[in-house]
RNA sequence: GGGCGCUUAGCUCAGUUGGUUAGAGCACCUCAUUUACACUGAGGGGGUCAGGGGUUCGAAUCCCUUAGCGCCCACCA
């Protein structure tokens, strides 16, 4: 302790006859420290020199804040003050994510219910404008709540996933991959949103477990093999049946080729061999079906099988007589099953349980189609430049799965809790090339440009650009005349995934960049490792050659009272602008952090809520305690005459600090929260305040001296560790005490 | 099918890498009340650490095993 004044006006004692009320504080306190610019790392004092740097994970335009981002917001925000105190150069850099098919099909479904209108009545350029619209309040709401939440953000220099800046890094990034033929365009099946009309990668799906009927069947009367399937409908895609090569069945078959009409369609079937064929499973026998089913598009592939697409981008049939073209898939299958039964050619028909596909964001059942798109080959062997990654030498060729694997297995990344590192390997393990395309509107268009490209996307079978084409990949449109870009855009994570040095103006060399990163944490939830996590080790090791943060704190979802997820269609959510109105932003962040272990999910309570509202006041009414009474004795920070009593009570407290502090470094913060909170209450306000009582009614002057003199010290202490987890109550206390000549928020921590 | 995690007081959870008698918050019970604070204080009850086995001087903690719950990945047509 050195330049702490206390007041002793008393008009600062008054101030504390009432109880702590946040509502009237909060929005003052959060204006000060705004207008102070200590949010912003350039203006903190000389003595913040080494840099300590955060990005904040940015929220999705899709609407409002909930206790995830709450939670975020706060542990992150417990970071940044815990070091701003001990003297780094902090930077927390906030921004906003366009989140793509989020966002364009909340708006879509909103125009959809008002107008009655779909993004194609619209037009490109009109959907945009009311995309943009939407994402400007939706912007603004997330910002204010976050301030509200005691964020103390950089806002000088927020960004936004699609503003121009991100876009060029996006652009340049797309750019240098596709040089290093790491981005590719190919042919082949994809995930299919009928909904969303798009694409989506693996890991936009969801599986959900419905209940299935499963057939057997032979194609014709005098077709030699029985297969069985769920999807009926496809079989009029079928080019190959497949048999185990060592099933005694059926390896007469092998080979020989078959015609049939199958419900009016004529189909001609191969019989071939593949290992993949579980002979036990079914009849042994699986109808291979190219252009609908991934396994079977590989199975096509091996054996040179011709594919043939019967279902369109509105999970319509593309074949069949009146009976079948232009039905649903649903509607088709009941028809096919149906001929099955009139033809005598239906076998079996069991129950089974299934896992039906969805899409993440849309829920509608995903269509496995061939079509063209782009993809990030992560097994594919490139020169990695500048490379800071451990085990991959400068220049020497590495893979992007290298480089996620690298940097986590070495420990140059450490994810806490690390047992994730576990799920986090056996992710990559799985991983097959990312599919980075998406048939939206909103979000970042592809950089490439076709010339004279023959209608590529209307030729619903056979999507292969002619050989006259030209194609052009680069940061600007090429000149000359003729060159249309491609439609499609990003899939969002592609530029989340360069959030950490984007937002610090890469490709430019920048002094942030330089100076900023890696960044030291990245606080997230689980539930997004893959999606971004893993993205962003893939993107920064790939354009930077270096990691993207040192350290990745995992944080668990909040769920309701009863654990179940809060959802929309649950009504369950929990919105924190209530609980900040009812209980303060600080009784919300306590709430959030403690009892909180990273990796785990927790339950949302109201009550531990108002048990820390109540600790504010305990905290409020602590200081009105120590200014109040032996009035006559003022604050001397550089006393040292305490009682044997007192010099214990230092030591104790000395030793409280010090090991709140390491639980803080060590990213405790459940538990220093909760240390904290026990130490001020029950035994700063519990025993030493109601032992002071006595002292102060004796005679003994010096016992008095000592005693106020570490109250006051205490105080000091106990407001500062606070601050990270309360930061408002603390700093309207220490506004209130040192009449507005200093600001909590940029004081010395006490150790 | 593969993997990960959880099971500790009525409830929600800690337990820092094996070390006195297992902790906290909330809830509950008793008492106190012109008290800094009722957004309060003093005290109290409550646990075979999921079951079983093992390692150890010593296990909630390490190993094996059984049961239940949850999650992630794969997607058998």
């Amino acid at each position: 302790m050195t330049d702490e004044k206390i007041s002793e006006n008393s008009h600062v004692a008054g101030k504390f006859l009432k109880p702590y009320n946040p509502q009237e504080t909060e929005p003052k306190i959060y204006k000060m420290w705004e207008e102070s610019g200590f949010f912003n790392p350039d203006n903190l004092p000389p003595r913040h020199k080494e840099k300590y740097s955060i990005m904040l994970p940015p929220a999705n335009v899709t609407g409002v804040l909930h206790l995830g981002h709450a939670l975020t917001l706060t542990t992150e925000d417990i970071m940044i003050r815990f070091q701003r105190m001990r003297g780094k150069k902090t930077l927390w850099l906030p921004g906003t994510d366009h989140a793509a098919i989020a966002t364009q099909s909340k708006v879509e479904k909103i125009i959809k219910k008002e107008e009655d209108k779909s993004r194609y009545d619209l037009g490109r350029e009109e959907l945009l404008r009311r995309i943009n619209i939407f994402v400007k309040q939706s912007h603004d709401t997330i910002i204010s709540q976050s301030k509200s939440m005691g964020a103390s953000c950089d806002w000088s220099r927020e960004a936004f996933t699609l503003d121009e800046k991100r876009n060029l890094a996006v652009r340049t990034v797309f750019k240098m991959m596709y040089d290093d033929g790491l981005i590719y365009r190919g042919n082949r099946i994809v995930n299919w949103d009928p909904k969303g009309q798009t694409v989506i990668s693996d890991d936009e799906i969801v599986y959900e477990e419905r209940p299935a009927k499963f057939y057997t069947f032979k194609y014709s009367k005098d077709f030699p093999i029985s297969i069985s399937t769920t999807r009926p409908e496809t079989k009029v895609g079928d080019t190959a049946v497949a048999v185990h090569p060592e099933d005694k069945r059926y390896q007469k078959y092998i080979g020989k080729e078959y015609d049939a009409v199958f419900c009016g369609v004529p189909i001609h079937i191969k019989i071939i061999a593949d290992k993949s064929v579980e002979k036990d499973f079914g009849t042994g026998a699986l109808g291979v079906t190219p252009a609908h089913s991934m396994i079977d598009w590989e199975m096509g592939l091996k054996n040179n099988l011709p594919v043939i697409q019967v279902i369109d981008e509105k999970a319509r049939m593309m074949v069949g007589g009146e009976n079948l073209l232009g039905k649903k898939v649903v509607e088709a299958r009941e028809v096919i099953v149906e001929w099955l039964k009139s033809e005598g050619l239906l076998e079996k028909e069991e129950e089974i349980k299934q896992n039906v596909s969805t899409a993440e964001r849309t829920g509608g059942i995903i269509e496995p189609l061939p079509k063209l798109q782009w993809f990030v080959a992560v097994n594919k062997p490139f020169k990695l430049k500048n490379s800071k990654i451990n085990g991959i030498k400068n220049e020497q060729e590495a893979t992007l799965k290298e480089i996620m694997k690298n940097t986590v297995q070495d420990g140059q990344i450490k994810i806490i809790p690390d047992y994730f590192n576990k799920t986090y390997f056996h992710w990559i393990e799985n991983l097959n090339d990312w599919c980075i395309s998406r048939q939206i509107w909103y979000g970042h268009r592809i950089p490439v440009w076709y010339r004279n490209e023959s209608k590529v996307k209307s030729q619903k079978s056979k999507e292969k650009t002619n050989s006259n084409t030209e194609i052009y990949c680069d940061i600007e449109a090429p000149k000359g005349e003729g060159w249309v870009q491609d439609e499609d855009t990003l899939d969002t994570w592609f530029s989340s995934a360069l959030w950490t040095f984007s937002t610090l103006g890469w490709p430019e060399k920048t002094k942030d960049l330089a100076f900023y990163h890696p960044t030291d944490v990245l606080e997230t939830g689980y539930d997004i490792l893959f999606f971004w996590v893993a993205r962003m080790i893939l993107m920064t090791g790939y354009a930077l050659g270096d990691i993207p943060f040192e350290k990745v704190y995992l944080h668990g979802i909040i769920r309701d009272s009863k654990g179940k997820k809060m959802s929309k269609s649950l009504n369950n959510s929990v919105d924190p602008t209530e609980i900040i109105q009812k209980f303060g932003a600080d009784a919300c962040r306590m709430a959030l952090i403690v009892g909180n272990t990273p990796g785990t999910d927790s339950k949302w309570s109201d009550d531990k809520v108002k048990a820390y509202k109540n600790f504010a006041n305990k905290i409020w009414n602590i200081t009105r305690f120590i200014l109040d009474s032996a009035k006559e004795i003022s604050y001397d920070p550089d006393f040292n005459n305490f009682t044997d009593e007192d010099k214990k009570l230092i030591e104790e407290r000395d030793a409280f600090v010090k090991d709140i502090t390491i639980d803080i470094e060590e990213f405790r913060f459940y538990m220093a929260g909760e240390k904290i909170y026990h130490y001020a209450w029950h035994n700063f306000a519990d025993i030493i305040l109601e032992n002071s009582k006595g002292i102060f009614n004796s005679e003994k002057v010096d016992v008095k001296v000592s005693r106020k003199q570490f109250l006051f010290s205490t105080l000091i202490i106990i407001l500062k560790i606070l601050h990270p987890f309360m930061p408002f109550l603390t700093e309207e206390i220490w506004q209130s005490i040192t009449d507005g000549k200093s600001m909590l928020m940029i004081e010395n921590w006490p150790v």
